[in-house]
DNA sequence: TACATGACAAGGC
DNA sequence: CGCCTTGCCATGT
């Protein structure tokens, strides 16, 4: 698998979080891992930074279920307009979580 | 080759 | 909640 191959496989899978659900960096390594081989959360990371402009970043969120201070204000007005469990300053990943088997 | 750097994760305190 | 240490793996000096 090319590394232009991967990260489109990643973009592929963040575009399929629903609405109102989130995925951790860590799930989507794991998910991703089961069909490429190999992943990690900062290789995801690495990739959301890069090229996630054109795909619903703020359902990637870290395993607190929060993001970085540059994008948390952002993070949080699509997170509000899509109805997204939120608890405390972040995602409620109890309620969020998602994994491609379940919700689709 | 060696070292530093990240939109990270898990475990200890 | 917090902070710190390890482990992780592609990228860039």
């Amino acid at each position: 698998m090319t590394p232009d191959e991967y990260v489109e496989a990643v973009l592929e899978l963040v575009d399929r979080i629903p609405p109102g659900r989130v995925m951790s960096y860590g799930a989507v390594a794991d998910a991703l891992t089961e069909r490429s081989g190999r992943a990690s959360a900062r290789l995801v990371g690495a990739i959301m930074a890069r090229h996630g402009g054109g795909a619903p970043w703020h359902r990637v969120v870290n395993a607190a279920g929060a993001l970085p201070p540059r994008l948390i204000a952002q993070a949080r007005a699509r997170w509000l307009a899509e109805g997204t469990p939120l608890r405390g300053t972040g995602v409620d990943m109890r309620a969020a979580a998602w994994w491609p088997e379940q919700g689709m």
